[in-house]
RNA sequence: GGUGCGGUAGUUCAGAUGGUUAGAAUACCGGCCUGUCACGCCGGGGGUCACGGGUUCGAAACCCGUCCGCACCGCCA
């Protein structure tokens, strides 16, 4: 059938006769001689067709764009002056001795020299696919799989698969309900996260396990979540947290050096709360050279309090805090004032104040429609507090904690987009640990901000019980570039522990029993210390792809509204099935 | 559930403030061309302006609703 790849043939192979499978790229016909693009997965090489061999050139002038072909022809090396430079194989060309029309193609509905809509883009994945930037993703997933096993492998770590028809249960993400036809009126769920099974393996002696699976979640989405989505699993026994993050740091520092060539240093770690206080999200860019300060000790004898109180409720935090713009002076007063109403409208942030510096590092201007009262000496000690230097501008924020530091996180990534601060050629991975271990809903209920299979740091029950929201839990996530790669923590080994941690979080000892009655009996037959984490597979390839949607880094996605527009699923079934499943 | 942007030829897009027959590029069809390489030149066909309603003498444009795509908020233990 075929003898070498269009994209892999060089000089090494002139004279020789070779077959070719693939599709028409280009056709340029000067109608004595005519040329062809012709493209299979390795790449483009031009076949040339002369028009002395009047059958076989007939029959070439018929090739469109997109038909399927097979060619024998005789590589030859090309003149000097007809190199093509673009390609790889532009040094040589194939004189076509005999063509074959495998299939011929309509005018295909992706345009290949430009980008097209998302929704034909993915109408037409198949074609979409032929293109090579998407197809090079592909090729860097499948190469970064190959490498996860070899690392874990190579650790002792045994991939073991759990299963992806699983129990229903209504905490945490939706799950995706699929009925039972033998068991009328029951559900099973897709699997939100191999969670449980994997502690169960720690339970049953598997000292290191991992697997890649695929995890189905029913919430909406975003340009970094589908779905379905692929999630590294990983779980081991008698480890403590520094373990697992040595493991996952070997790992990823193994697929990028492997990938990109780039070598990372020891990655650091910070806690939520710092990360919080630095940047305002437990999320961190850190390759945006802008941080958050703390103003609240300078301003503290401003008259914020009447702001405060017009527009926060009585149990909300508030913090001032601070980003210097590095030569922010760059910054039009309109950007600014676009970013500031859209805060409002958005987020409700009260009170905005910026400050340019001059060249005697003294403020030139701000803007103050407020009735704050910011006198000179109070300026230089703002300026001082954020390293400000001539022409840069200081942006300052009142408000609920929450919002204010939502706001200045989302200004210093716009604004470091904007102004190129971000190095998009660099990889900055951090780890975010101590997190909370749980959060007050608005209801007033305690809800994890984790899971609740992971431990929390104190082992005081008392104290557990007395002032829940304050307990720090053995978690930590892996972020790189803004994005969380990884989340895992040290999981609860303690029977009594875990039962607390289900009180806590509002379950009756009922509920326990009903939801995870097989997961709490299982604690009672000497459960190890384990701990564990997942890392996403689609938001790696997403980085190491340079990809702005995870979508790019999957071969059929969905579209945000979870839809296939390629199978048009999901879709209606017929009153036959449903009558099997329902009645 | 909410906010914003968008939906015009097979495809990618342009169509100020409503006004003759809705344009361009590319793809497609026909012709010319021996070194092109996203070949070039000449000619041609191709539109339910997402869908439904409304305002108007007149709507691709304005208004309302629906559907779809994208980004974001809520959500994602």
């Amino acid at each position: 059938m075929r003898t070498h790849y269009c994209g892999e043939l060089n000089e090494t192979n002139i004279n020789e006769l070779v077959n070719l499978c693939g599709w028409v790229h280009s056709h340029r016909n000067l109608s004595k001689i005519l040329f062809l693009n012709m493209r299979d997965w390795s790449g483009i090489v031009q076949i040339t067709f002369l028009k002395k061999d009047k059958k076989l050139f007939q029959q070439a002038k018929k090739l469109k764009n997109e038909f399927c072909i097979k060619i024998s022809g005789i590589v030859k090396k090309r003149n000097l002056k007809n190199e093509n430079k673009l390609i790889k194989t532009g040094s040589i060309e194939i004189i076509a001795k005999k063509l074959t029309i495998i299939n011929v193609s309509e005018p295909i509905p992706i345009d290949n020299h430009t980008t097209n809509s998302e929704d034909i883009f993915l109408k037409y994945r198949y074609l979409a696919l032929r293109k090579s930037e998407l197809f090079k993703k592909l090729k860097i997933r499948s190469q970064t799989v190959l490498l996860i096993h070899k690392f874990m492998q190579s650790n002792k770590f045994i991939q073991i698969e759990t299963p992806i028809l699983t129990k229903v249960t209504p905490e945490g993400a939706r799950n995706y309900l699929i009925p039972s036809r033998i068991h009328k009126k029951k559900f099973y769920a897709l699997s939100q996260s191999p969670q449980l099974f994997k502690q169960l393996l720690m339970i049953s002696g598997i000292d290191k396990y991992y697997q890649i699976t695929k995890c189905f979640r029913d919430e909406d989405l975003r340009s970094d979540r589908q779905p379905e989505f692929s999630q590294v699993d990983i779980e081991a026994a008698f480890v403590n947290e520094e373990k697992i993050q040595k493991i996952v740091e070997n790992l990823i520092s193994f697929i990028w050096l492997k990938i990109k060539n780039v070598t990372f240093n020891k990655i650091k770690k910070i806690s939520f709360k710092k990360a919080m206080k630095n940047y305002g999200t437990d999320k961190p860019d850190l390759r945006n050279p802008m941080k958050l300060f703390d103003l609240k000790d300078i301003l503290k004898e401003i008259k914020y309090i009447d702001v405060i109180k017009k527009n926060a409720q009585s149990t909300e935090k508030i913090r001032i805090a601070a980003i210097c713009i590095p030569n922010g002076i760059v910054l039009k007063e309109n950007k600014i004032k676009t970013l500031k109403k859209e805060s409002e409208k958005k987020y409700g942030c009260y009170e905005l104040i910026t400050i340019l510096v001059n060249e005697k590092n003294s403020l030139v201007n701000y803007d103050l429609n407020n009735s704050l009262n910011i006198n000179k000496q109070i300026i230089s000690k703002i300026i001082k507090k954020v390293n400000a230097k001539p022409k840069d501008l200081i942006i300052i924020f009142i408000g609920v904690t929450k919002i204010v530091n939502n706001v200045l996180n989302r200004f210093k990534t716009k604004i470091g987009k904007k102004l190129n601060l971000i190095n998009p050629e660099i990889f900055y991975p951090i780890w975010i640990t101590d997190f909370p271990m749980f959060k007050k809903e608005k209801n007033g209920k305690f809800c994890c901000l984790h899971h609740p299979f992971t431990q929390p740091k104190c082992s005081n029950i008392e104290q557990m019980k007395s002032e829940p929201d304050k307990i720090i839990s053995k978690s930590y996530d892996l972020v790189i570039n803004g994005y969380e790669i990884a989340g895992g923590s040290v999981r609860n080994h303690n029977f009594e522990v875990q039962k607390i941690i289900f009180n806590l979080i509002g379950m009756s000892e009922k509920e326990q029993l009903k939801k995870f009655g097989f997961f709490l009996e299982a604690f009672k037959y000497g459960t190890p210390i384990h701990a564990g984490i997942a890392l996403g597979l689609d938001r790696i390839i997403m980085l190491l792809t340079n990809s702005s949607s995870i979508r790019d880094t999957i071969a059929f996605p969905k579209t945000t509204s979870a839809i296939c527009p390629m199978t048009d699923s999901p879709n209606y079934i017929s009153k036959i099935l449903k009558k099997e499943i329902c009645s």
